[in-house]
Formats: structure tokens, sequence, C-alpha cells
RNA sequence: GCGCCUGUAGCUCAGCUGGAUAGAGCAACGGACUUCUAAUCCGUAGGCCGCAGGUUCGAAUCCUGCCAGGCGUACCA
């Protein structure tokens, strides 16, 4: 309807012009949006305010003039109107907004779809946490944005891949080696003093049990062996671990990449070798280094110890490198707000590696403060106690999760509060919308259930959908595929969420002034229709946002 | 100190990338279930959009400077 109404406006200016109504023929891009308030129109535009100054002519004159000479065949706009400083309303007759009805049917679980990405192939990164320990509330986020983002990218037409790192080399993971030797050891009856910097929660010992209890592996005399095959067990044990978590937060990956496959292959020392021959490290003080101050990073960065050891950054451009070198045209990845300093290097190193540094993006989430009932949750990660991304899905459920992990813009702070989750009221806006959807459902069975029609589309029924609620619904869920895009576009998984509220809330309102299943069957065919688009948004929505639609509630 | 993020109703947050009278939910108050699911709806009340300048037809939105909170500032990740 926006590019209807646009395409009036275009060849309206074009004839003003011609017959010299307007002075000149330099026009802008004409923006169509939907006003809030409803004597506003259905439509309007702001063109006639952004010309003024080109045109030398004040906005309502130029606004007159191409009111003018609009000419619509069709008759779609019933009247428009010029208001405030220059805007153009425009009213659209109510039956003109009933073929976007049928094509939300006929489109169904592609309404929403397109083809914006052209089929460009983009890389999402998420999660990620190192195998030291299970997922907490905040790796919760990163999930559900990652993941979501995953799927709104890839319903707009983008080649998508979701990828999980593991780092599974370097010193936390010889930290995490250590840790369950000692407690091991204490295990056998020794006392030892369990040194600050290994990891303190119960989940090392209770792991450590796990892996040696039925006597399959057994510990080498070597200490240093046998705390590498420590290393190695607790990492696998505690990725399995993760990945179910993840599993059952409906949240799974293309693949997961082994940071250790990276020193295996020689990738790492080859990208050293790269950086050398560009000439962008140098050596001081027996380290090497990277110049990523001179790509706009505040200092340069130690890629090599002075140990002989390589830092994680090392091993982080090798692996951003060999994305690259993958064929992806865009990398995304999703990160708690604490990394954010790393940023600049790693913009940095893709910029000397040879790479646009806008084809890797960073989506920055802010931190989750769990709470319940309003007061902060214990989260020591030093002591080990803490809640689990586990624990928190089976107190709440992975819908209610998950929705609430979106309805934020990521920038945003985000307080979780378990009894929030947990409570079926307009407090938890999962089960406002998911309700919605079992309404529908409820109220198809019923007409089935009375035979009472299908749901085809048919002129009669159509036109019987004549209301202002009829139509606000259906201009609100043609909003959707354009929110989708834009989504996509600014890379915010929260623009659906919030639509999805208001989609229902506008439904839920519907509901309680129209009865769907009347005694005149061509209103009960027109408002089947009508409802059951609504159920395919909602149904569609949370499907990218990894909620379930149920039937029943 | 420097960098990033945040500051909008009592509380939790949106605000379509500069548009018209700033919107929801919760909490408060008053209403609606013999009718398709009341996990719902309708109404009332609630605002110096952190503060001060600037940019222009027009600013919650862009720029500058302050103030407050969070995070970061390693040869840790």
């Amino acid at each position: 309807m926006k590019q209807v109404v646009k395409t009036l406006i275009e060849k309206a200016a074009q004839a003003a012009f011609q017959d010299g109504a307007l002075p000149s023929a330099d026009f802008p891009e004409v923006e169509i949006a939907s006003p809030k308030a409803d004597n506003h129109g259905d439509l309007a535009t702001n063109f006639a305010l952004v010309m003024a100054s080109v045109q030398k002519t004040a906005p309502r004159k130029i606004a007159d003039a191409i009111v003018n000479y609009i000419d619509d065949p069709d008759r779609i706009i019933e009247k428009t109107e010029i208001a405030g400083p220059g805007f153009i309303n425009f009213f659209i007759r109510a039956t003109a907004w009933l073929p976007f009805l049928k094509e939300i049917h006929e489109k169904d679980m592609r309404y929403g779809a397109s083809g914006f990405g052209k089929g460009e192939r983009i890389q999402v990164e998420f999660v990620s946490s190192n195998p030291t320990g299970p997922l907490h509330v905040g790796h919760g986020r990163g999930a559900a944005v990652g993941d979501s983002m995953a799927n709104i990218l890839a319903f707009c037409g983008y080649e998508v891949e979701k990828e999980y790192y593991i780092n599974d080399s370097g010193r936390q993971i010889q930290t995490l080696g250590k840790s369950v030797y000692l407690r091991l050891k204490e295990l056998s009856g020794e006392t030892i003093d369990f040194p600050e910097e290994c990891y303190q929660g119960d989940y090392i010992g209770r792991l450590a049990r796990s892996l040696f209890s039925d006597g399959e592996e057994v510990l080498p005399e070597d200490e240093a062996a046998a705390v590498e095959k420590c290393a190695r067990l607790a990492a696998a044990q505690i990725i399995q671990g993760i990945r179910e978590d993840l599993d059952g937060f409906g949240v799974t990956f293309d693949r997961w990449f082994s940071e250790q496959s990276l020193y295996d292959a020689g990738k790492v020392d080859a990208a050293l070798v790269e950086l050398k021959s560009r000439k962008i490290v140098y050596e001081k003080d027996g380290a090497i280094w990277f110049n990523s101050s001179a790509f706009g990073d505040e200092k340069d960065r130690v890629v090599v110890r002075r140990t002989g050891q390589t830092t994680y950054f090392a091993s982080d451009i090798a692996y951003h490198l060999d994305k690259f070198h993958r064929g992806f045209d865009r990398l995304i990845d999703v990160w708690g707000a604490d990394h954010h300093g790393y940023i600049p290097r790693m913009k940095a190193s893709v910029e000397a590696t040879g790479h646009d540094p806008d084809r890797f993006q960073v989506i920055l989430y802010q931190l989750v403060n769990l709470l319940r009932d309003g007061q902060p949750v214990a989260m020591s990660t030093r002591a080990g106690e803490f809640v689990t991304l586990k624990n928190v899905i089976d107190e709440v459920g992975a819908d209610a999760a998950r929705f609430l992990f979106l309805t934020r813009h990521y920038e945003s702070p985000l307080d979780f509060d378990l009894e929030v989750a947990k409570r079926k009221t307009n407090d938890n806006p999962v089960y406002y919308v998911q309700y919605v959807h079992a309404r529908i459902s409820s109220i198809v069975r019923k007409a089935n259930e009375q035979s009472m029609g299908g749901i085809e589309w048919n002129e009669d029924a159509a036109a019987a959908l004549n209301t202002p609620d009829d139509v606000h619904l259906i201009k609100l869920m043609m909003r959707y595929p354009e929110i989708v895009r834009n989504s996509a576009v600014y890379m915010e998984p929260h623009r659906i969420t919030f639509f999805l509220m208001e989609l229902a809330a506008a439904f839920h309102a519907y509901y309680n002034k129209h009865r769907v299943l009347t005694d005149d069957s061509t209103t009960t065919a027109g408002r089947l229709y009508l409802v059951t688009a609504v159920q395919k948004v909602i149904r569609n929505g949370l499907t990218l946002l990894g909620v379930s639609a149920p039937e029943k509630m």
C-alpha cells in the first residue's frame, strides 16, 4: 500500500512540474509513514516539507500542487488532507486493504520473508562461552539474540550459518585441568591447598568424580600429563553440557569450531606470517606486538608472549581470517558488553589482514541482572555460586526466557526477574502473545465442529470486514514485512517482539468487541479469514524469535 | 584519566534512524465473564524525555559541554 501511494505521489510531482505548478524537478525520495493518530489518516508523507527548501516554495503550497495532480484510477484514496506545516494525509478506502489479507494467507509461513539479502553469506557467531563451566543467564541473552538474529536474516534472504567457537586451548583450559586434577587428589584423601586462581565451583568436584568414577579413565603418573588429560576430558564434558543446555533452549548451531583445530592446522602461525609479511607486527621486549594503534585501536597488542606462547588475540585473528577464507561476506559476532574493549583490536586485525572492517560487525548486548521478586540473586562467579541458564529454563520455561531476553533492545541492560517470568499475566508478555494464537486456534476448532464454513477468500465475506477495527488489524499486519526487514537491517530482533505485542493487543481488543462466530455466515467467514491471518502472522513472528505458538493454553 | 553503553510516567521499557498532541505494560482507582479460552478487555489518572547550550521550518532523536549509573581500560578472555 505504501508503494502504491508512493508511486501516486511521484507521478503527481512529475505532472505538477510539467505543468509548471512546481518550479524544480529535483525531487527527493518520497517517504510514507503510518501516522499514530487516526485523524492523520491511514498514510502520510512529509514530502512537501522535505522539498520546501529546494522548491523555494512554502510547504503547504507544494502539498496543494501535488494533491491536485494525483491521479488515482483505482479509487484507492478516499480523501486527502493537508495538515500541520505541510503533511499530506491519505485516507484509504476500507475495501482497498482487503487484497493484502489474501496475500497473508497465500504466503502463509513465508509472509514477511523477502529476498532482501540476495543470498549474501553471513556467519553469526554467538555464545562461544569458554568450556570451563556451565552457561549462566547472560549467555542465555546472547543465545536468544544470536539465534533469532540468524533466523531473521535467513528469512530476509541471507544465507546464514550459526557457529559456536570453542576456546579449547590456552591457559584457561590448563587452569580447568588443574582444578579438576586437584579435586581428584582431594577425593582420594589428600589434603590440598586449592589455589585461588582455580575454578571454585562445586561443579568441578562433581565433574572430577563423574569422569573417573567408572574406572575406564586412568590418570597418568606424570602430573603434567595428568593435568592435560583432566583438561581434555573436562572440557569435552562441559561442552557436552553446554550443547545440551542450548538444545533445551531451542538453540542449535551449524558448526562448533575448535580453537585447537586452528593450531593443529597451522592457521595461527600462518596468520602471524601474513601479519609479518604485511609488516604490521614487530618485536619489543621479547614479545611480538600487533600494530593495532595504526588501525584505530588505542594501543598495540601482544600476539606472542615473551614465553613464546601465543595470546588468545592471536588465535582470534586467525579465526576471523579463517571465516573470511570460508567465503562469508559478512561476519556478525554476538558478545557480552564486558568484551567491548576487544572490538577496536578485532576491527583492526580484520583491516590489517586485508578485509573491509565494516564486514565484521559486533552485536554487543548489555549484561543481565538476575532478580527474584525484585531482589538481586547473588551471582558470584569467583565463588562459583551462580544460577545456571539451565536452572532458569527449568524454572520459567524456554519460551518465557527467550521472549523475555528479546523484550529489550540489546544495548539496554536487562533485569530478568524469575518470579515475573513465571507469571501468567500481562506482566509477562510471552503468554499474552501466545494466547492470541491459542485463542484463534480455539475459534477455528469451534468453527470446524459446527461446520461454519471454510476459511476461503471470497468477495462477499471480505466485504463484511468494513469496520475500523477490521482495517486496523489489516494495516497492522501489513507492517510486518517491513518490521522484519528493519529488524534485519539494524540487527535488532526486539523490533519483532514489540510488533507482536502490539498485534496481540489489537487482536485481544478485537476479540472482546467482535464475535467471530456469528449467526451470519458471511460475517463469520470474513472474520474467520481475518483472525486466521492474525494467527499466521503471530506464528511467523514467534517462530523467528524461537518461541512456540501453542494451539491450546 | 580515557573509551563504550545507559538515563523517557512511581516501576520496567518502546519510540519506525529528524516529523504532527511522546507511547505500552505493571503498580493506583473505577468498570466488563448465562456468549468463540477473563493468561482477556474498557475507562481514569500519571511527563522540564538527566541538565545546559547549539544545528533548522521542526529535536526524546543529530553536535558540544556537564551530571549520574553500568562495563571496560593486561604479555587474562
